[in-house]
DNA sequence: ACCCTCTGATTAATCGTTCAATCAGAGGGT
DNA sequence: ACCCTCTGATTGAACGATTAATCAGAGGGT
């Protein structure tokens, strides 16, 4: 490994004077800096991070902590935190909680050790994570008080039930995965709220609310209302099973815009993230962090995007026909 | 922080002492070790790894690179790694590389600036990366001659295809998605290899095979095996859009056990990577070579798994009705 | 008493970089 | 001549650990 002080004394000069010419700092002449950057350049030199890290106390690796790396949408949080982190010049090491409370404790011990400058945190459903010696960014929910960034899950789920609303739906099922999870319950909350008080919405959760909500529809419901693609696509399988067609008798909303969304059929209308903007406002808000200043927009949540497909339309139940609009 | 020069002043020893105290390394009286044990327990000694790099030349850090974190399989990969990584202490920093090539350089020469102690890549299709200066672990598939651990692709192209034979098909569909995927080509090549000569396969690609599939069962053939649920998926839902049951017309079979393959309906066959078997394998290979030895398993695959689902079952079609086994 | 060996510890260098403090010398002003 | 300022460079310590080389002293053998 070539190293400073090799081209120091190709140069005839000494190690301080290549660091500051090669980090602008010091007082260089601009013949020496250039004599010295073409050096470099002849040699390959690659400035050790390790070795400034010692000095610095900065490692500029990021640390990453995910409940699930399961969950089909944190890959693509992953991949947009990457991008955004080297822009800023940093790493992300990344840890798996894998699902338990504990393990995420572990995690983010050893990425501690690990000497990372800050750390990225998507929490457990249900938790918060205690506080750490070196800034966090906390990307879950607007009603998670640490919160620091994320979509507006509330605004998303205002969006899909006004959708629903408008295109005439009065009877709908408002389904649930797991009722521990702050970001649903946002989600059924921006729901219930957006509905008119024309609307007859009843809420519903898990494996057995699938059920139930078949049973609605059968009952006269037009629309089921899901708090995630997943949720919706075995519900669709139900309906199926059910011999329900979609969207004649039921429309079916789901919740991410995940890959299978576009393909599955009926195409589902779903809620998308805009993963891009959360990622990089996340590493702008540790960034900040990290230089010791206070973001401004820290808090804030991004706006979701309605996706209308064809698994939602105009209620077609004799009870409740009318006209397009 | 508190550092092995504290303990080594509150004690009344040397740096070296509890440097070796603590690795057990040199010579230490045991009551001494004891001592300095609790001492640093104490304090919340937590060694520098940053410190311990610079003078080892280790970091304990392995490089991830995927094509594309978006790829539904990465994630349970990359989580996988990184617990079977953290069992050999190392930690796992990644990288993406965004779907192109340069940019896969990009981000493998990033990570060397990170002084990473090894690489493990999961190439871009049909890309080789160019020989590094570090270990490397490639996870591809068994025709990449650099190829280092993976899973047996053909293999589970063969036990698909011998399924769908064993059941009575006899002509039938193969749907590739990109015919740049060597990961695709063995598959397919799998496939072909272990269909007996009496089926009649033919072989079709991307967006505009799977109409000419839809309009190939439509013209007698009983079963569509592609390379991906994905695929999969989609052809699902041409097939509705055509009017033909699955499985009652036509058997369809995916690959890889994505999220959505045991909730769509029907609930698809498809062949399962044991990705915690590859990633352990990748693990252990990249940690011999590091140590300087060489795996004696390295280019070995990892068998797959048929998962039978609803989505294939025995030939209905007039034409090759017959009975059941 | 002398030499040898062994144990348990210390010393000091080193990894590659940064940075505050220092210094040599040029040039200007009086 | 003398003092002052400014520029461009150097010195040397530090970051926190590891490690080869060294050393003091205890004990054993002759």
């Amino acid at each position: 490994m070539v190293s400073i002080k090799k081209i120091a004394q190709d140069i005839g000069v000494s190690t301080a004077t290549v660091s500051n010419a090669l980090t602008g700092k010091g007082r260089v002449s601009e013949q020496m800096v250039a004599r010295i950057r073409s050096r470099a350049e002849e040699l390959g030199y690659r400035p050790s991070t390790v070795a400034r890290a010692l000095k610095t106390g900065q490692t500029g690796i990021l640390g990453l902590v995910m409940p699930d790396l399961t969950n089909p949408l944190f890959p693509r949080i992953a991949q947009m935190l990457s991008i955004a982190a080297d822009t800023r010049k940093f790493g992300i090491l990344i840890a798996d909680s894998r699902g338990s409370p504990q393990e995420q404790t572990e995690a983010l011990r050893r990425l501690l050790d690990r000497g990372v400058d800050g750390l990225l945190i998507v929490p457990q459903k249900g938790t918060t994570p205690e506080p750490m010696p070196v800034p966090v960014a906390v990307i879950n929910t607007a009603s998670d008080p640490a919160n620091s960034v994320s979509a507006d899950h509330a605004g998303g789920g205002a969006l899909v039930a006004r959708h629903i609303a408008d295109i005439g739906h009065r009877r709908v099922v408002i389904l649930g995965g797991d009722a521990v999870s702050e970001v649903q319950q946002d989600r059924i909350a921006g729901m219930t709220r957006a509905l008119p008080p024309t609307v007859d919405a009843r809420i519903m959760w898990g494996d057995a609310g699938i059920e139930r909500a078949v049973a609605e529809v059968q009952a006269g419901a037009t629309a089921i209302l899901t708090t995630s693609d997943l949720i919706a696509l075995r519900v669709r399988s139900e309906l199926m099973r059910a011999q329900i067609p979609a969207p004649d008798q039921v429309s079916l909303t789901g919740f991410d815009d995940m890959s299978f969304a576009p393909i599955m059929h009926p195409a589902l209308t779903t809620v998308a993230q805009n993963v891009d903007e959360i990622a990089a406002r996340a590493i702008d808000i540790i960034s900040t962090k990290i230089r010791g200043g206070t973001h401004p927009r820290e808090g804030e949540t991004v706006p979701m995007r309605l996706v209308v497909r064809q698994s939602t339309s105009i209620p077609n139940h004799p009870a409740q026909r009318r006209p397009s609009r």
